[in-house]
DNA sequence: CCCAAGCGGTTGTAAAATGCAAGCAGTCAC
DNA sequence: GTGACTGCTTGCATTTTACAACCGCTTGGG
C-alpha cells in the first residue's frame, strides 16, 4: 500500500524487491509465454498457486507499474491483466533464467519432451527471436 | 536437507526454487563485485541481512553447489567462500536484473554517482565486458 | 425465469520463514 | 591472559505462506 523504504538503492536490489520471490516471475512467465490473461487461467499453473498469493501478487504488479487490469467487454467481472512494457523488458532475463536452470538444474532433464523443444528453441533463437516475442506481446498488451 | 520434490520441472521454476527469494541473489551480487569472501564481510551488505539468514543461505548455495566452503590457511576458523562454475554462470543474470532496476525503477536515481558509474559502465560493456569478468570470478575462484 | 457453471477474488487458520538482538566457543596477536 | 575477531547459533516476536473453504456476482442454456 504506502511506498515502502527500499533496503536499498542498489538497482539489483531494487529490482529483487518487485520480484524476487518465488512466484512473481512465474506469474509474468505464464503471462508471457502461456497467452494467459485471466485470474483462473493463472491460477492453473503447474506450481499449483494459491489463490490469495495470486491475488497479492497480481495487485503488487499492477502496483509497480507491470501489469494493468482492465475488464472483458464480453464478461462484465471478468479482468484480463496486460504486460506494460516495464514487465515486457523483463523477458530477457526470465528467458535466461530458464536457460540457466535447463543447463544447470540437473531435474531440468525430467522435463517433458514438448516443453524441453520449447525451451531450445527459445534459446537458439537468441536476443533476436526474444525481440520478436517481445514485439508479439506489444502488439498483444499494449493499447 | 532432504531433496525436496520441485513444484515443477519448469526451468525457470527449478532455478527460482534455488534463487527466488530476497536474499540470494544479494549474496551472489556480493561474491560477484564486492571481492567479499568472508561470513563478516558479506555481513556487512547494505541491505542489513542478518546473521542468520546469511548462514541459511550460504548453506543453501553449498548445498546446491553454487558455492563452495574452505577453510582459510591464516586463521584456522576463517572459512572461504568460493564461486563455482554453475554460479559464475549467473552473472550475465545478475547484471540484467540490475540493468533492467536501473532502468525501470525510479528509485535507482538516487543511487550515488560511484555506484551510478559503475552500473553504466557494466551495461555499456555489455557480453564482452561480462565474460572479461567471469573470467577473472574463475582466475580467483576456482582452482 | 432458474440454475449450474464460471468469474475474481476473500477469509480463517496453521505452518513456515523472517527479523532482531544477544550470545558463544575457538583462534589469534600482543 | 586478555581483548578483538572468527563463523555462526539461539530464542523470540512478527510477518509471510500454504491450504481449503467459501462468497457474491455474472452468464449462457433450457
Amino acid at each position: 500500500m504506502s511506498p515502502t523504504e527500499p533496503r536499498s538503492y542498489c538497482p539489483i536490489n531494487l529490482s529483487l524487491e518487485i520480484f524476487g520471490d518465488a512466484w512473481t516471475l512465474l506469474v509474468l512467465r505464464d503471462l508471457m509465454f502461456s497467452g494467459k490473461r485471466h485470474f483462473r487461467e493463472l491460477l492453473q499453473s503447474d506450481e499449483r498457486i494459491s489463490s490469495n498469493i495470486l491475488a497479492d501478487r497480481l495487485a503488487r504488479l499492477v502496483e509497480h507499474g507491470l501489469l494493468t487490469r482492465s475488464g472483458d467487454p464480453t464478461h462484465r467481472q471478468k479482468a484480463i491483466y496486460s504486460l506494460t512494457e516495464k514487465a515486457i523488458q523483463l523477458l530477457p532475463v526470465v528467458v535466461q533464467i530458464g536457460a540457466w536452470g535447463s543447463r544447470w538444474v540437473p531435474d531440468a532433464r525430467k522435463l517433458d519432451a514438448a516443453a524441453r523443444r520449447f525451451v531450445r528453441q527459445l534459446q537458439e533463437g537468441g536476443p533476436r527471436l526474444w525481440a520478436r516475442r517481445m514485439d508479439e506481446l506489444r502488439a498483444v498488451h499494449l493499447r
